[in-house]
DNA sequence: CTATGGCACGGATT
DNA sequence: AATCCGTGCCATAG
């Protein structure tokens, strides 16, 4: 009797795998990487059949390997196109030394330390004692968003500091490096963020109203009711918009910005990163698809063998659950996995100019076209870039979304025409000198391109040329 | 009169 | 179904 409950339940967990459990699937694949850590490590805590052992194994050729990319895999790789591999996420705690051989270059912008760490060693140097034990105290209490839980006074009555203490701390970790982090929701996170750009002169006045006035309406995109409200244009409160979007993250753990002007070493964890081939110059792309934690994730075989012997009913059903549970996660941990790498596989294959090159290399694609070609759906395929960045060769950490920006290319050709304008070129004009370059668009839509792009009015942009010789 | 910005519509994308 | 994006047309500033 014992025996054929085991295997009911198991083959029942493979049958229905299809349907309900696509959707656990879908769920994991619209996670960032650092999201996916939790989700794990909470699936793992209380479910004692699953494990995480610390190996690593090449996904290709399955051997046990001690660093990413597998050596003999690379190797043997023709040129075929890029290589992609589903990566443990490197851990943040002590393994300084043994992950860096294959990061090459540019470490500005990541170090494994963790994210308390990173934060307090900005911020250690101008407190005091006392001030760097709250420091201590907070960073130790975020959730993962990188959100304070607590209140201020709640804090300070529990170390027994004074309120006061406890807000300048709290100011100067906002400022650190994930902008925001420490905020107590999203708005305020978003505030900091914004001043930090305003302090930088890259600002949008329209945007602080936005966050602070007009949250509601922003959430339900009623632009119209902002503008009239504030008496702008609908349009410029859009940009407003925009530029929150595009420049402002809402969880400070995962703060991205892919401005391309702000080059200055932000320091954030992609998703994925892609590098040149390490081995040949002109060999395929190496590609890392980081998922969570490390080593792999395996229903424990000790407890599996274990529930066979078990002799009481009772226990018996609560130890095959956990077993049908481990086993679909795992299920569906690897689905998650494997999708990632086929997306991204394909988005890499047809990209590589854009991922060496710049902005203008970037060949127009849409989500579907990919999903056709997988055959995914297509939604997969927007779950699976939405919120998800990815690092490329040269260090520039972006949205895997920007992938399918349509506009990106035009932009960038806006951008190098005017830069390169002897004297100041009309829309007109520059939609003109777009037709060169092979892109015919609007002389209305110049104008909206270059007030994404930040640039001025050809008539407020004198040129100081003139003086050369 | 010319160059731009505002608004709204329609088709494409998600 | 909800959004995004490119455009056309019109108003306004210079």
């Amino acid at each position: 009797m014992p025996r054929t409950m085991t295997t009911q339940v198991q083959s029942a967990s493979q049958r229905q795998m299809p349907a309900a459990h696509l959707t656990r699937t879908m769920q994991l694949l619209e996670k960032t990487c650092t999201d996916l850590d939790s989700e794990l490590s909470n699936e793992i805590n209380d479910n004692p059949a699953l494990e995480m052992v610390d190996e690593m194994r090449c996904p290709d050729c399955k051997r046990v390997i001690r660093t990413f990319p597998c050596q003999i895999c690379l190797n043997q790789h023709g040129a075929a196109g890029p290589i992609v591999y589903v990566a443990p996420r490197r851990q943040n705690h002590s393994a300084a030394s043994d992950s860096e051989e294959y990061l090459s270059n540019d470490n500005r912008i990541r170090n494994p330390e963790s994210l308390a760490e990173h934060v307090l060693k900005q911020v250690a140097p101008s407190l005091d004692k006392q001030e760097r034990g709250v420091a201590e105290y907070i960073l130790a209490r975020l959730d993962e968003h990188g959100f304070l839980l607590e209140h201020t006074a709640e804090i300070a009555s529990y170390l027994r500091v004074r309120i006061s203490t406890v807000k300048k701390v709290l100011e100067l970790l906002r400022r650190a490096d994930p902008v925001g982090i420490a905020s107590e929701n999203v708005t305020e996170c978003l505030l900091t963020q914004l001043e930090v750009l305003d302090k930088d002169g890259m600002g949008n006045p329209l945007a602080h109203d936005l966050l602070t006035e007009f949250w509601e309406q922003l959430g339900r995109r009623d632009f119209g009711a902002i503008a009239r409200k504030r008496h702008v244009s609908v349009e410029s409160v859009k940009l407003a918009a925009q530029f929150i979007k595009r420049n402002l993250s809402p969880y400070p753990s995962q703060a991205h910005w892919n401005n391309a002007e702000s080059a200055s070493g932000r320091y954030f964890r992609p998703d994925v990163e892609v590098q040149k081939n390490p081995h040949a110059e002109d060999g395929p792309l190496v590609v890392q698809v980081f998922t969570a934690a490390r080593g792999s994730l395996r229903v424990n075989p000790t407890v599996r063998d274990m529930v066979k012997r078990i002799e009481e009913p009772e226990k018996k059903d609560e130890w095959s659950a956990y077993l049908e549970r481990a086993a679909l996660f795992v299920k569906c941990m690897r689905q998650r996995d494997n999708a990632m790498r086929r997306i991204v596989r394909l988005i890499v294959k047809r990209q590589p100019a854009f991922i060496l090159g710049d902005d203008s290399d970037l060949i127009p694609m849409t989500r579907a076209e990919l999903a056709e070609e997988l055959e995914l759906h297509e939604s997969t395929i927007s779950r699976a870039v939405a919120s998800k960045t990815i690092c490329l060769p040269n260090g520039r950490i972006i949205p895997l979304s920007l992938f399918f920006d349509r506009s990106l290319a035009v932009r960038a050709a806006v951008r190098k025409i005017v830069n390169d304008e002897e004297k100041a070129m009309t829309d007109e004009q520059i939609a003109t000198k777009l037709v060169d370059y092979g892109y015919k668009v609007a002389r209305r839509t110049v104008a909206k391109y270059r007030s994404m792009l930040g640039i001025l009015p050809a008539n407020l942009r004198a040129r100081q040329l003139p003086r050369a010789a």
